[in-house]
DNA sequence: TTTGTATATTCGTATATATGAATATACGGA
DNA sequence: TCCGTATATTCATATATACGAATATACAAA
C-alpha cells in the first residue's frame, strides 16, 4: 500500500509530470538537457528526480560526466497500471505539447546533449524529420 | 496540468485509496458505513472525502439523513486512464482484501446501513453470496 | 593536481497536508 | 419545537513538501 500511495504522490507534481513526460519522449535523458527543454534550475530537477528514483518510477546509469535518467521498467502489475495511465495522460494533454516541441528542437538544433553522447552519429528516428 | 496533478495527489492518501475501493466494490455507500469498514474516525474520513471531490473522483447524494457517495463518471480521457489504473491497483492489491471482506460481513449481518436505505428488501448480487 | 562541467545535497524557510478533539450543521421523528 | 443521528467544519498542531541559494561531490581533461 505504502509503495502504491508514494507511486501517485511521485505523480502528483508538474515538474515531476513534465520529467517523466520527456523520459516517455526521449528513452533517455541527461539532467542538463531536462534543464534546457523545462526551464526550471538545475537544483529542482535534481531534488525532484531523487522523488521520482524513490518511488521506483525511475532510474539511471552514469555515463562519463553525465546521468541518464530513464523509465523503471515496471516490476509488478500494480507499477504498469499505473504508468500505462501515466502514458496515456501525458500523451492527451496539451501542456505537455510544448516540452515536446521545445525537445524536439533542441535536439535538431545539435542543443540537446544526451544524444550526443549516446548515439554522436545519428539521431533517434523519433527526432529525425 | 492542475487537474491532473490534483487527482494524483487525491490517490496518494492510503485511507482515501481505501475508500475509493469501498465506492468500487460497493457502488454507493455512506459515511457511517465507511467508519464501520474502515475502523476510522468519522471527521478523517468526512475530511478525505472532500479532497476526494474537490479533485472530481466521486459525487455525492442526499437520502433522508445519509449521504450517499460514488465513483463520478469520468467526464474526459485523463480522468478515464487514471480511474482505469486505480480499479487495476485496488484489484491487485491483497491489502483491499481485508476491507472488501468486511464489508462483505457488515451487508451480510445487516450492520450496513446503505443497503437498508436504497434497497430495504434485497442485496446487491454483489454481496448475496 | 588543478580546472571546469555535470549533478547532488544541505540549509533555511514558506506552504501544504494530516490529524484528533471539539463544535457546527442538516435532517427526521417524537 | 426539541432531540437524536449523520455528516461537515473549525481549530491547534505536527509533519511533509517545495523552493532558491549556496555548497558539495563526481568525473574528465589539461
Amino acid at each position: 500500500m505504502k509503495r502504491i500511495t508514494r507511486t501517485f504522490k511521485a505523480l502528483s507534481d508538474e515538474t515531476r509530470l513534465r520529467i517523466l513526460h520527456l523520459l516517455i519522449e526521449a528513452g533517455e535523458i541527461c539532467v542538463c538537457d531536462m534543464e534546457t527543454v523545462l526551464g526550471c534550475p538545475q537544483a529542482r530537477i535534481s531534488r525532484h528526480l531523487s522523488v521520482l528514483r524513490n518511488a521506483g518510477l525511475i532510474e539511471d546509469r552514469r555515463e562519463g560526466l553525465w546521468i541518464l535518467y530513464s523509465l523503471t521498467r515496471p516490476g509488478d502489475s500494480n507499477h504498469r497500471s499505473i504508468v500505462r495511465a501515466l502514458k496515456e495522460v501525458v500523451d492527451s494533454a496539451e501542456e505537455f505539447a510544448a516540452d515536446k516541441k521545445k525537445l524536439r528542437q533542441a535536439v535538431q538544433q545539435g542543443r540537446c546533449k544526451t544524444f550526443q553522447i549516446i548515439m554522436p552519429d545519428s539521431l533517434p528516428r523519433a527526432f529525425s524529420h
